[in-house]
DNA sequence: TCGGGGTGTAGACATTTGTCTACCCGGTTC
DNA sequence: GAACCGGGTAGACAAATGTCTACACCCCGA
């Protein structure tokens, strides 16, 4: 008999969209009560219990609920998008790798990455707002979700010839960069829908510019 | 007669103090209890009242303080880290600036910038946390106050012609940039001290990286 | 000497919170 | 039909919290 995924006692998912929102809007985990979730949720109070044995532990499955819902998407845009310029002929060229193609999906990708942004708000709030929280298993935890995001990046980058000439290491490390980069921005976007235009460009800039550098720094020694 | 600086009565001080350390070690500003609060400071909880009107208050008290704590200090440390390496002679070049001489102030400011984090943890700590809080006007003087932190970078990087070629609007960017790197790194890197030396590490690279980026765009369009 | 203002304390109050024990109800398994 | 178990509720209780009013001190200007 496989393993079942159980689809999780409604008592538990109300609890954790409860959670999810009172998060989201006003509250970090560590200020987050019973009672008040319960509220929220619109059950007893001891219903928690049945499910969680602590808010940390309610915070855990949480995060880690988050991450299996936002990865795998997030991937599937990014892919896309780098697949869509895959026809595209050549432009102007930098050390190799083409300068004109990565502009081009590296606005794609911000873009796409951004409206993402904004049709799951609540969960870059939570986990901006617990990566620096007060639990450190909280921020343990998103912290290694966060290394998986940059490794898939790195992945994809290094699977569709975006930055040839990088070692495994370094584009790790660009990646890595990138995604707290993307994720601190994403925090502003949603607060400062002014701002919007500007962050996407922000952070396309960012990223051509470190991905232009680590190029420049790798492979020719510059030109004098 | 001049504005005098008075030096905040003691039972302020007591419980600003109280509430920086409660909030670096187990807590987020909204999961401060008034009551504990003065315990910590070892005041009755009235005492509270005498002083601010309400919690939220107290927190944009508290990070103009660690603003006005840091920021001079943090600033003088770069300023002399560059001034030391002005008498060294040039290195190797790449697009008219001088890269070891750029690895070398960099390296030193990073250095000093991840010791004044070791020596002001619970600001660092609290700043970060807050940055991505719950309070809105919390975040709102903590990204204006990383802006200040980034428009002095950049007008050291531009005083020390450490990247010549960058108009100030992209440097005032990359500052940005590095800025919220560091913040970001800085938690880490009290968090975990075995990682300490690879968290200098990577800041050094991506400081590079990002300047050396910056200028190839900016400058020619590259080689073929 | 008087009287305020600024500072800190004491005591009290209704509310809210975490947590415990006990009960209920609908399936499954014997 | 009985026993059981996961899921949900009800009620209670001590403890803690925010906030109010009232009191005590000290220092400075009149």
């Amino acid at each position: 008999m496989t393993r079942m995924e159980t689809p999780l006692a409604q008592g538990k998912r109300l609890l954790l969209d409860a959670a999810l929102r009172l998060m989201a809007r006003t509250h970090s985990l560590s200020s987050l009560g019973l009672r008040e979730l319960a509220r929220e949720a619109g059950l007893n109070p001891n219903t928690f219990y049945r499910h969680f044995g602590s808010i940390e532990e309610l915070g855990l499955l949480l995060i880690s609920q988050i991450g299996s819902q936002l990865r795998l998407p997030l991937r599937a845009l990014r892919r896309e998008a780098a697949q869509r310029t895959l026809g595209q002929g050549r432009g102007e060229q930098l050390l190799g790798a083409d300068l004109t193609r990565g502009r081009l999906v590296c606005r794609e990708t911000v873009q796409l990455f951004f409206d993402f942004v904004a049709r799951n708000p609540d969960s870059f709030i939570v986990g901006m707002r617990e990566l620096h929280g007060a639990s450190p298993m909280l921020r343990q935890s998103l912290r290694e979700l966060m290394a998986d995001f940059a490794r898939d990046m790195a992945e994809d980058i290094a699977e569709f010839g975006l930055a040839p000439g990088l070692d495994q290491e370094t584009l790790l490390r660009m990646a890595s960069a990138i995604t707290r980069h993307l994720f601190v921005l994403a925090q502003e976007y949603l607060e400062r829908p002014e701002r919007q235009a500007d962050l996407r460009g922000e952070a396309e800039e960012l990223i051509i510019t470190l991905l232009a550098g680590a190029l420049v720094l790798r492979q020719g020694t510059g030109q004098r």
